[in-house]
DNA sequence: AAGGCTGGATAGTTGAACTATCCACTAGGA
DNA sequence: TCCTAGTGGATAGTTCAACTATCCAGCCTT
């Protein structure tokens, strides 16, 4: 397949797929000559995914490289990449080390899941986003109490494990795994925000109509 | 208050809070000379509002000025106040319109939300975001069954039912009821997508050492 | 042998969210 | 009273991300 015929398939413009082979995203097709490269449905399958993460997504291209770089770099094994894989996905805000408000917010989560008994690395950056967000909530005048994270916390644990994680297959090959799992990740993130906002929207329409 | 004060209390630059100010996502302040403007407590937290919504939400500047633009109109009831707020946090996808695919998928998600007695307007952007979602999904060769749909929309209506319109103040003024409404679905949207993702990594740990 | 694609390189565009500068003016202290 | 830092208002510039456009030499088909 040529890359006119990539593009007309996937729907992306030339341009476009050239500046993601600059990127990194799309690999190189199987150089021909010097003036022609084939392109493979691996290729197709890979534009595919990178318009999902950033469509449906909104995951910066940066972040989708550092995905793929993970992926193809064959030392690490599987459970590292998938973690670099969650921590590409995550928007790391500032540490704002130096603020107490703070640093009793991150103890505050460090607790949280150590208490829930959650396997999470020290290093996880959503341990900073989920300061972040209690410290906003406080600031805001609506601090999160403990009794609601908790009830947030175990449903997505519920999903995580019922429904998202149940899906990746570990014991096939690598960029499989890690495919399914940004792909679970992105995705039916996006579908459960959505089911909430329209969940929202119909608990008022009944409230105000009484 | 004046500028530079609503500046140092609130951490943004004066520059910004100017663009804020020209863009009507903040109100201007009661002009007492020619040059000279007081700023209140309501300005300060209308600033770590847009702020949050900002760093946390990421929710462009656009939409934050059409969820204060519908508070500001008195005309406007509080179940389309709060519609037009819940609109303006959605990323609506381009419509797709002419696609076999797509209009088979929407047809689908009208029929769940029916199937759920759930009371959402049929122009709900929602509607177009889910359909963008599964159609993805499809084409990722990951389809969504109808039973995990209906789980993930159940338990966005137990948390949306029990957690977050239950905090919602309707009998209050109508700029609060609006707040607060933004601020729990941005803000707790945003702590249970990170704890997703944490549950995740947790569950991969699990796993990966068995 | 000619016209259309191709890969590769380089430069330009768009939109969002700021950021910087300028200016006339004025409040408030020396 | 005068001076100066700060103010509001206007306008223009910056940065970053994600493209998009143009150019060019070379091949491949017809």
């Amino acid at each position: 397949m040529r890359i006119s015929q990539l593009s007309t398939e996937s729907g992306v413009p030339i341009p476009t797929i050239k500046y993601y082979l600059r990127e990194g995203l799309l690999p190189q097709g199987e150089q021909t000559s010097a003036t022609r490269a084939e392109y493979g449905p691996a290729h197709l399958r890979r534009l595919r995914l990178i318009r999902a993460l950033l469509e449906v997504g909104r995951v910066p291209v940066a972040a989708i490289r550092t995905v793929i770089e993970a992926v193809e770099d064959e030392r690490t094994d599987v459970h590292t990449m998938l973690g670099t894989a969650h921590y590409a996905l995550a928007s790391r805000p500032e540490p704002h080390a130096d603020d107490e408000e703070w640093t009793r917010a991150r103890e505050a989560v460090d607790r949280l899941i150590a208490d829930l008994g959650w396997r999470v690395s020290p290093l996880a950056p959503g341990r900073d986003e989920l300061t972040q967000t209690l410290v906003t909530l406080a600031r805001l005048g609506m601090p999160a109490t403990d009794a609601d994270l908790l009830v947030y916390a175990r449903t997505a644990m519920s999903l995580a494990h019922d429904h998202e994680m149940a899906k990746i297959p570990f014991d096939g090959p690598r960029d499989v795994a890690v495919e399914t799992l940004v792909i679970c990740t992105v995705m039916y993130g996006k579908a459960f925000d959505v089911f909430r906002r329209l969940a929202q929207e119909s608990e008022s329409a009944r409230i105000l109509e009484a």
